[in-house]
DNA sequence: TAGGCCATCTGGTCCT
DNA sequence: AGGACCAGATGGCCTA
């Protein structure tokens, strides 16, 4: 469980802020007006609806911050998930979260690049229903078999199909990757 | 101890 | 007006 995710509504995640909150709300606030400054009603009521704006505005930020908290949650759900479907790799170490996004950019371009090597390779007549748009998805245009982000290592000569696949080939051996899109 | 990674807060901008 | 998205700032934790 996340703690701070729990319920940020009912803890103070305002140290400093909210220093400025209890002021105004402190002793400061008046409790019967003389007379003679009778003429500022307004303007009291023009700061008691200050500090509503205040509250209101604090009240806003708090809903605005758990938004953003649930947010990037979501955010990191769906890249475990992406982890999830990622080949495993020898040690067990999570790969973070650059790392998993290149990772499965450089997946999804070996994938490809098999299916297209293997398209190659197969006789014509296994694959007679094959369109030519089957093909288009795996190499199409110049983005997905062109420039992988292992391509710096050794692209185009793979052993075999499944050596592109390889983890370490495709994290091109961890932490190798910075600058590498 | 420096550097990397991460979670969170925050204010700005855009969209509905 | 309110929510989603984004980027910068900040502080904590971990590792070499």
């Amino acid at each position: 469980m996340d703690p701070v995710f729990s319920d940020s509504s009912s803890c103070d995640p305002f140290p400093n802020t909210d220093d400025e909150d209890c002021r105004g709300a402190s002793p400061r606030r008046a409790s019967s007006p003389p007379e003679h400054l009778q003429k500022k009603k307004r303007r009291r009521g023009r700061a008691r609806s200050n500090a509503s704006t205040q509250v209101v505005k604090k009240n806003r930020r708090l809903k605005a911050n758990d938004r953003e908290r649930n947010r990037m949650h979501n955010l990191n759900d769906a890249l475990d998930a992406l982890r999830g479907v990622l080949p495993a790799f020898p040690d067990e170490t999570k790969l973070t979260k650059i790392e998993t996004l290149r990772f499965a950019h450089n997946y999804i371009w070996a994938l490809s690049e098999t299916i297209r090597i293997a398209d190659l390779q197969a006789p014509v007549l296994l694959s007679p229903a094959r369109s030519p748009d089957s093909c288009s998805w795996s190499c199409s245009g110049s983005s997905s078999s062109s420039s992988p982000d292992h391509c710096a290592s050794s692209p185009g000569s793979p052993g075999g199909p499944e050596d592109l696949l390889h983890p370490e080939r495709l994290l091109g051996f961890r932490g190798f990757l910075p600058g590498v899109y």
